[in-house]
DNA sequence: ATAAAACGATTTTTT
DNA sequence: ATCGTTTTAT
């Protein structure tokens, strides 16, 4: 057996980590070290040296893209296409579960997929059916608290609302929103998860099977994982089969969204003849950038500890730019690209900004408007979401389904065909009371002639339309289903009627979706047995399409810190580093919060391969008012020596390189230590998240768990610190 | 049924 | 400031 493609591109611990033994194992894989790299070879190493069937391994991701990568990479290495190979994501791979094993799970055969979108409709008509005021039970909020519990396994009948009245209510919510789904026969994203555990904890014949037929299960971002998902996984691994899990503590910035970086420690105990293997070499950055990494993550106390590092050079220093507001900033970044484009023969695609809320992208946008230079903006909806695209699904998936009730609620008015609130409501009421789907509802409104002949003829063009349309693509290929609802619902039109740009690209991309039906293959195995609209409605559900279209430009990249994650650029910006900003004001005074915007700070750095910038402004426009917000504690927290300030000022106080200083000499002075934990005889147990001032007017600020933070002056405090 | 006006929120978002 | 949502007026 030749090993050596498999072996030979692979580093000293890549290559343990690929080779070793066939037991749990745990990749700390630093940013830049080749992570996928590791999942590719292992793959291909149990097939070809440990001669592992492709069938008996799971590979599970978070996206479809690093899922498809995945693929596409190991097919590549093996030269062979791995058809039987499950890789995935959670989602995916539970969708298909339950869609083969439908029974079981106790769903209907043809149910669909409701994204957040979708779902927080139905928690909003859901609360408004509960007789709930709107205004005091936000959908938004409920929908966060039935996610949550979902995530955390638990059903409305297991959760003890411990005689408070919100809990009550929120159980109520749940509750009637759950029934809801399964009288509709829908499924959110934290349903599909928390189903397909269900149907493989309580069907024991079914986990059987999947255990003996997954010898293997590969994780990738393993520290995302949130508490059902481990679950998951441990079921398939039962006692025979290991995993392979691979991520990096250092870089889970999805904790707010339940994702459980514990997961990572509880691994080692749950498999306690786990081997651990760490990748520290790094392939990306400059030694520059990853010193800067380094001392920054290193800030954080719960870490499993790695030091990145690399065979290359120094590189360029890392720049800071002080400007004095968000227009200079961006000013500043769209010159230095265009040094980068015209003295450094560099593309504009290699460029990126990365940004820690959205609103920030608004300055840059303008600026490059007016500069012509031309950049592309990550994010924002994509395909599917899209309004216009969800209406043309909507009629799709109600002339498949009638009880689809939101389906039935996007557009039984839409275009606008003279069916008002008022019936609606009515439909509601009747449905309701009788226990009936909004359609059945309506035909026995029909038929008992309740309704006013107006909204009564409205409602009745309505329901012939949908049986005419049900009737007429009834034979009829995917893509011709699409033109012909499209049409003969009159979504086109509606669009199409007044000729502003905005019409014009919703009427354009209603044609493309006609292209994206007429493109949709039914051969992956995960759409097996399904009908082809089926398929092709889950398939907009389960993907949700790029936020643009192909962008061959040479485009500067304009993206979130968290979008920027997995990516990497010759030349990264970070701006808007300021405190209130990033660390953003919403988690700066929860130590454990703070240091997942610190992780998310190291995410950022360590995109960069040549060249980091650093920017912020003394003065930034937020919601209408001007703000000052001092330079980011990050910044402080990346050593001064290698940072080079564009903009030198000598007069002005400006604390920002000294800060690094500052923290160092005020721990040696004082011997407390930003991260540090400390008791107080009032407040308690807390953290130290900042310092400031010497000698006798030494201030810290202390996160208390009880308390919340505060500023003590060090000499009256009276702390004691915690080993 | 549409348009204007008032109101309110405003970190991040793999599926 | 600005965007999306809801209320109110035409």
């Amino acid at each position: 057996m030749d090993v050596s493609p498999i072996l030979d591109p692979l580093n000293e611990a890549q290559r343990e980590a690929v080779a070793s033994e066939m037991l749990p194992a745990l990749v700390i894989a630093g940013a830049g070290s080749g992570k996928t790299r590791v999942l590719v070879h292992r793959i291909a190493w149990l097939c070809e040296v440990e001669s592992v069937s492709p069938y008996s391994i799971l590979a599970v991701t978070f996206t479809n893209k690093a899922a498809a990568e995945m693929r596409s990479r190991v097919e590549s290495l093996l030269e062979s296409s791995l058809g039987g190979m499950w890789i995935g994501t959670f989602h995916g791979i539970s969708h298909r579960l339950l869609r083969t094993h439908w029974q079981e799970a106790k769903l209907k055969q043809s149910f669909q997929i409701l994204d957040s979108d979708d779902q927080l409709r139905l928690v909003k008509r859901v609360i408004l059916g509960l007789g709930l005021d709107d205004t005091k039970w936000p959908a938004k909020h409920a929908r966060w608290y039935i996610n949550g519990r979902k995530e955390e396994g638990q059903r409305p009948q297991h959760i003890q609302d411990h005689g408070d009245v919100t809990d009550r209510q929120l159980i109520r919510i749940y509750t009637a929103y759950q029934a809801a789904c399964e009288q509709t026969g829908l499924v959110d994203f934290a349903e599909l998860l928390l189903r397909s555990l269900e149907l493989l904890q309580q069907n024991p014949e079914i986990s059987t099977h999947y255990k003996a037929k997954f010898r293997h299960i590969l994780v990738d971002e393993f520290q995302d994982t949130n508490s059902i998902q481990y679950q998951w996984l441990k079921v398939f691994a039962g006692e025979e089969n290991p995993i392979f899990a691979v991520g990096d503590d250092d870089q889970s910035i999805y904790g707010w969204r339940g994702a459980r970086i514990e997961n990572i420690h509880s691994f080692e105990s749950d498999y306690k003849q786990a081997q651990i293997f760490k990748l520290e070499q790094n392939y990306r950055s400059t030694n520059t950038i990853l010193s800067a990494a380094n001392s920054l993550i290193g800030n954080n106390q719960s870490r499993m500890g790695k030091k990145l590092w690399t065979e290359g050079g120094d590189g360029e220093p890392i720049y800071l730019y002080t400007a004095f507001n968000e227009q200079d900033e961006a000013r500043f970044v769209a010159d230095k690209i265009k040094h980068w484009v015209e003295t450094c023969n560099g593309r504009r695609d290699e460029a990126a900004i990365l940004y820690r809320s959205n609103a920030q992208s608004r300055v840059f946008e303008e600026v490059f408007i007016t500069q012509s230079i031309p950049y592309r903006v990550y994010g924002g909806f994509r395909f599917f979401e899209r309004a216009e695209i969800k209406d043309a699904l909507a009629y799709l998936r109600l002339s498949k389904n009638s009880a689809d009730d939101p389906s039935f609620e996007r557009i039984v008015n839409v275009p606008t065909r003279g069916i008002g609130q008022r019936t609606v409501a009515m439909l509601r009421d009747f449905s309701k009371q009788h226990q009936l789907t909004l359609w059945e509802a309506a035909e026995k409104i029909l038929q008992a002639s309740l309704l006013a002949a107006r909204a009564s003829n409205a409602l009745q063009e309505f329901m012939r339309l949908m049986h005419k349309l049900r009737h007429d693509i009834d034979g009829l290929e995917l893509d011709e289903q699409v033109d012909h609802i499209i049409q003969v619902s009159g979504l086109v039109k509606h669009h199409g009627r007044d000729g502003s740009e905005k019409s014009k690209s919703r009427v354009e991309n209603l044609e493309e979706l006609v292209v994206a039906a007429r493109g949709f293959h039914m051969d992956d195995e995960l759409y097996e047995g399904m009908q082809p609209l089926d398929a092709f409605l889950t398939h907009a559900s389960l993907e949700a399409g790029e936020g643009q279209g192909a962008q061959w430009d040479d485009c500067v990249q304009l993206m979130t810190l968290h979008a920027s994650k997995g990516l990497e650029f010759p030349l990264v910006f970070i701006v808007g580093l300021e405190d209130g900003l990033f660390p953003s004001s919403m988690s700066m005074e929860e130590p454990g919060r703070l240091e997942e915007e610190r992780r998310l700070c190291y995410v950022g750095i360590t995109r960069a391969r040549q060249q980091l910038v650093l920017t912020y402004a003394e003065s930034r426009r937020q919601y209408g008012s001007d703000n000052y917000n001092p330079p980011s504690r990050f910044i402080s927290e990346v050593p001064a020596e290698l940072i080079a300030e564009v903009r030198p000022r000598a007069a002005v106080t400006k604390p920002t390189v000294r800060a690094s200083f500052q923290a160092n000499s005020f721990a040696a002075e004082t011997g407390v230590k930003i991260g540090a934990r400390v008791t107080h005889v009032k407040f308690g147990e807390g953290v130290v998240l900042d310092c400031e001032g010497k000698g006798s007017s030494a201030r810290v600020q202390v996160h208390f768990e009880n308390v919340g933070s505060k500023w003590l002056v060090l000499a009256y405090a009276n702390l004691d610190m915690l080993a």
